[in-house]
DNA sequence: GTGACGCTTCGGCGCGCGCCGAAGTTTTCC
DNA sequence: GGAAAACTTCGGCGCGCGCCGAAGCGTCAC
């Protein structure tokens, strides 16, 4: 019964704890079992049980490490699909306070989803792509576009079964952006060559005087 | 705080009844309460708590009819989140039996998702419709598109909000098809023309002979 | 070794959920 | 009017979940 596999699905996130570890997760790192227990703001023995029930249903992946137990994201899928709930969530109400309102700006502005990059920055860097023929219609890349990313950013296709490009559904835009290989790829060499940085603690990055250059170069992007 | 709201949502999809009642209510069809009780296994008053909660939390909408109340999911949005749940969750596990074998053929073949038209029939419409350039990359409708539409099938573009036509996940196909209300057009004008029937109670659906003809006349499709 | 640290296991508490049957309300049918 | 049908409300049952603190176990630092 598939409906049963739908709600055993639901009752993973149905949970405000589990939900907070999986949205905290959603940056891409690893974290911690303790992270993330003064995160949601449990004690270390509830969080425990939460993390066994979420990994033995293969929604997050540990990495045993000493006396630390490191947890991640099982995958892309399973970023993704939190990203559709909480597009159909819809925007975040309002923020109230003047730190919350700058924090959510800046998330909005740009930021990691997973391991790629999402906001009006993930989105502008897609949208140019695409304009530039270096995606397709459904933002596969075109061989010229492999060409492309392959000389600029070194980029090559892994072995593995990762699609090498795919859409992703922004929370924030309502638009698709760039995930998949190629999209981790870009982020990481971003990162890489100091044009994203991250601000504070938290998913949201900015983009360096250096990248606005570097991205003006090779996309004729804009600054945001 | 997003994950409460997150959670929230996981937690009513969270029980089998509701999501057997959800996944019921994929079909687009207004059911009533008892028959949705008798299609899960479940008491009347047990069905009706149930709705009540699924109502009250927007994601189903009522419809009262003198004795009956009708229900339906809230929206193409609702439809939406249980197709990227189901497609997370993947294809069904083979079925055990000959009979739930050809059933969930059938469904893999063609069924109606929502208000429009999915499986193997929706992505090779979809498919085909690009194919002639009647569909954008983003699978927007062309102004090509908006007149084929027209012109051989009668479509007027709704004055609501709703999007003309907006890319569906398929959970089998693992493939967007059309949706939107360009899709929802597509989908009952094909069913009053008699080019697709309902196959049995359920969601699938197959082309008649005419369908094929005509599918094949203004689309150049090959029966599946 | 000794202690601190990170995590897990266990027992126990309390709440809330899902279910039912029975009784009540509203509508329809005759 | 009376009876039947569709649905809702209520009381009650039982289970399971989420939480914690305490105790236990492996790992690291000194």
């Amino acid at each position: 019964m598939p409906a049963d596999k739908l709600a055993d699905l639901a009752a993973l996130l149905a949970d405000r704890t589990r939900a907070r570890f999986c949205l905290t997760l959603l940056d891409g790192r690893a974290w911690t079992s303790s992270e993330l227990a003064t995160a949601a703001g449990v004690t270390a023995s509830t969080a425990s049980e939460h993390l066994t029930r979420l990994i033995s249903a293969g929604f997050l992946a540990e990495r045993r490490q000493g006396r630390h137990r490191y947890v991640q994201l099982a995958g892309p899928k399973e970023a993704d699909l939190l990203e559709h709930l909480l597009a159909y969530l819809g925007p975040a109400e309002p923020a109230k306070t003047l730190k919350a309102t700058t924090a959510s700006a800046a998330l909005a502005r740009g930021r990691t989803c997973y391991d790629h990059l999402a906001g009006r920055l993930g989105v502008a860097i897609t949208d140019a792509m695409a304009a530039r023929n270096l995606l397709d219609d459904d933002l596969t890349l075109t061989d010229h576009g492999l060409a492309w990313l392959t000389d600029t950013l070194g980029f090559t296709p892994p072995k593995t079964r990762r699609p090498v490009a795919k859409p992703c559904l922004d929370w924030t835009e309502r638009r698709s952006h760039l995930a998949g290989a190629a999209g981790a790829h870009i982020c990481s060499r971003l990162h890489a060559n100091g044009w994203v940085k991250p601000i504070g603690t938290g998913r949201a990055v900015k983009v360096t005087p250096k990248g606005e250059k570097a991205l003006r170069d090779l996309l004729g992007l804009a600054p945001l």
